[in-house]
DNA sequence: TCTAATACCATGTTATTCCATGATGGATTG
DNA sequence: CAATCCATCATGGAATAACATGGTATTAGA
């Protein structure tokens, strides 16, 4: 299982690209370099974990039930599966960040990667430090 | 086994061609280029899934004991059995939406495909905004 | 034969892959 | 101990491939 720690801060091209942080990809199953990554629920942050989580996330979803009893698009399982995208990880070890996720986070030319264990996250330099507090300033 | 995830909205034609997004064609077995829909049971949408979800349905209703249990009809499985379709997608990655099915989910010019893991829906954008509440916007 | 469904082809746009460069740090060797 | 070599990493740009989409041709069914 991977275990995604410490903090760093990459750059972020017109495309969108940015590398992951090499720690975090030395984590992923190598047979499997991607991760899969949300818009946060609950903050100006992009969620991000590998690819074993979403299928957990989705064994929780009876999809059969899903289908006879109502009241589905509320379902927090089904948001997560529903608003989540996999990135493969190229060979230079980078993603792509679709626009409607920078967006979300206010990210333009800089992310922060946020190692949270399990998971981790993608913040804006600013919303970062704005979200933490004042003791952070030592980011770059 | 295939997970679909994700948000994708793309355009209709006048014969009811749409192509399925390439995401989720590529978590279809390669030597079986095809989904089944059917009109959801609970929502104005069109519920959609790979060919072996529906054998696994099938099995659900062996199971039921057809000889002894009245009414059959009603049972969820053979509802969504007798309901559903099994689209084949052509070369370029494209489905023909029947016209019932359009009509259920009030699909006009464009589709709305929504991963829920195992399966996905597909809406009209004006529904899934609505079924989903205020709170979407950025569905391009 | 006429209509409708299916297969085929063409095109612009977008995304992905490939290659080159600079920076960094560890290890090896003089 | 210092200089050099080598591997990894982040980053930018360009070439290439994939994708969505509209249109046309061909086939099949009524």
């Amino acid at each position: 299982m991977p275990l995604f720690s410490s903090t760093y801060t990459n750059k972020v091209d017109k495309k969108g690209r940015v590398s992951v942080p090499a720690p975090f990809r030395s984590t992923l199953p190598s047979d499997d370099q991607s991760i899969s990554v949300l818009p946060s629920l609950v903050s100006k942050a992009i969620e991000g974990f590998d690819y074993s989580y979403l299928t957990q996330i989705s064994e929780r979803l009876d999809n059969y039930d899903m289908m006879t009893v109502p009241g589905q698009p509320s379902n927090p399982a089904a948001k997560i599966l529903s608003r989540s995208m996999t990135l493969s990880i190229d060979s230079d070890g980078r993603i792509v960040l679709p626009q409607e996720f920078m967006k979300h986070a206010g990210i333009s030319d800089r992310a922060v990667f946020v190692g949270l264990g399990k998971t981790f996250q993608i913040w804006s330099p600013e919303e970062y430090t704005a979200a933490m507090g004042q003791d952070e300033e030592e980011l770059m």
